[in-house]
RNA sequence: GGAGGGGUGGCCGAGCGGUCGAAGGCGCACGCCUGGAAAGUGUGUAUACGGGAAACCGUAUCGCGGGUUCGAAUCCCGCCCCCUCCGCCA
């Protein structure tokens, strides 16, 4: 959510930045819709406000009356109480229909893009760099599903009766890889980035999926279960962004470095058809996922360690890769400044998104109420909060597979992995 | 799922219809005392929103939502969470 002050004080410098995301007249609509709608709000509580405050000091002295004995002019005072109040409801309803009129408009309101970010669509991604040289193949590579299939990694062909199409069953070695890569990356992150590690329930309330303002960009995307008002978790971030909801934090613990293995479910709607084979796209997944909770001034900094510490991945992986700035329109609702990280997938031809590293500043932690104290007294302020993938686990093992095969259809395992492993060299 | 008990400020804990944003204690901050410290002592110490240049003022908040009342932390109803016991269960 944006601060509904900065819409107030400079709607200019806000329709400018939103400007970069979406058509400038869009953004200015939407803004002034606020402006408007929370001049309403404010006049109207204003007045209800005044009214209240004279109902307050007229039952004070309504108690001090009474201790007088004057009860008959008590009495009198109640009465135009009475009258006060009877108008109360319309202008206590007024207030709160516009005070949700408000809350609605503003919540639809993406996040500002940070200056560094490109403005414009999907088009004007910025590849920062590229890691890693793609080997050169003396032999045509197999896509990792052909792979994954001949080695009895993943049946593919049995999962869909478990729960339809877009759901993987790993088998034998392929659930043991599996394991050993998340195994691997939370060894990573904890022992070598000083994360904590945390393990969250898999299905998050309403009140938390809205805290972290995923209700806007999931609901549809969401699993569901009515019979509770569950949400299965599309992603660990919002499970460890509400640890944290409605505290004051102490200055002095930040930054707070977590991450989480977790399940990841996403319905994906109406996204048949495209990148469907294999692990490329499905239903559920496995996911090792960072947050970072950071004083406003270090959260750029911040974002940069996270996007290394998820390329260290890759890099004990062996797997080449490319790191690229998203544009404003690509970014996510609640990002002001995106990097995805795409690993080469030789076999199926193709960049395979692996992480995501956000900074969200204060967007999140407005909504979710997640402030600190810098220092005792001082007033408390909202911390920037930031996710990254460390990493996406089913196109990393796909990547594995496809970097790492040979001409006989083996799969050679990195180094780093081996341990994971049971000192395992090569599948096949 | 059933029965009972409980949810008050950073923490502990009083309050059970008015003067209560809330006693007292702990903690913390600043001052006094001290050669320095401890002890002692004094003062201060919630959050959000609105108004205001500011001082400050107003509104709301005692798990959440509603109700009774001129007035609710206090009474009533519903929900959530925690604890104890019973049942079921990996």
């Amino acid at each position: 959510m944006l601060d509904i002050r900065l819409i107030r004080t400079s709607p200019d410098q806000v329709v400018a930045a939103l400007s970069k995301r979406m058509p400038e007249d869009q953004a200015r609509a939407k803004v002034d819709e606020v402006r408007h709608t929370d001049e309403l709000l404010r006049k109207a509580l204003q007045e209800s406000e005044e009214l209240k405050a004279e109902v307050n000091s007229a039952s004070k002295s309504i108690g001090l009356l009474m201790r007088e004995g004057k009860a008959d002019e008590a009495a009198k005072v109640k009465d135009r109480v009475r009258v006060i109040k009877e108008s109360q409801p319309q202008r206590d309803a007024l207030a709160r229909e516009l005070d949700e009129a408000v809350q609605s408009k503003l919540g639809v309101l993406p996040n500002l893009p940070d200056e560094s970010t490109p403005a414009g669509g999907e088009e004007n991604n910025v590849i920062v760099r590229s890691a890693g040289t793609p080997k050169q193949f003396d032999f045509p590579p197999k896509a990792h599903w052909d792979l994954a299939a001949d080695l009895d990694l993943i049946d593919f062909a049995r999962a869909p009766k478990l729960a339809g199409s877009g759901f993987i069953l790993y088998k034998g070695l392929g659930a043991k890889l599996e394991r050993a890569l998340i195994q691997l990356m939370l060894d990573l992150h904890i022992d070598k980035h000083g994360y904590t590690e945390w393990q969250t329930p898999f299905v998050l309330n309403r009140e938390s999926i809205t805290a972290s303002a995923h209700i806007v960009k999931f609901t549809p995307e969401m699993y569901h279960d009515a019979a509770d008002d569950l949400f299965l978790l599309p992603t660990a971030e919002p499970a460890l962004v509400n640890i944290h909801r409605d505290e004051i934090l102490d200055g002095d613990t930040l930054p707070l470095n977590y991450v989480a293995y977790s399940p990841c479910w996403r319905r994906e709607a109406g996204a048949a058809g495209k990148d469907t084979r294999g692990l490329l796209r499905v239903h559920q997944f496995d996911k090792v996922e960072m947050v970072k909770y950071t004083h406003p001034e270090t959260s750029y900094y911040e974002l940069e360690k996270m996007l290394s510490n998820a390329t260290d991945v890759l890099d004990l992986l062996n797997i080449p890769y490319r790191i690229v700035q998203l544009a404003a329109g690509d970014l996510s609702f609640s990002a002001a400044k995106c990097y995805d990280i795409e690993a080469f997938a030789p076999g199926a031809k193709a960049w395979l998104e692996v992480s995501s590293c956000s900074n969200c500043t204060d967007f999140q932690a407005r909504r979710a109420a997640i402030r600190f104290r810098a220092k005792q007294g001082a007033k408390p302020e909202l911390v920037h909060l930031l996710n990254g993938s460390g990493t996406a686990l089913p196109r990393v093992f796909a990547a594995l597979l496809e970097n790492h095969q040979n001409a006989d259809g083996s799969i050679n395992i990195p180094e780093a992995l081996q341990p994971y492993l049971g000192g395992l060299k090569k599948i096949g």
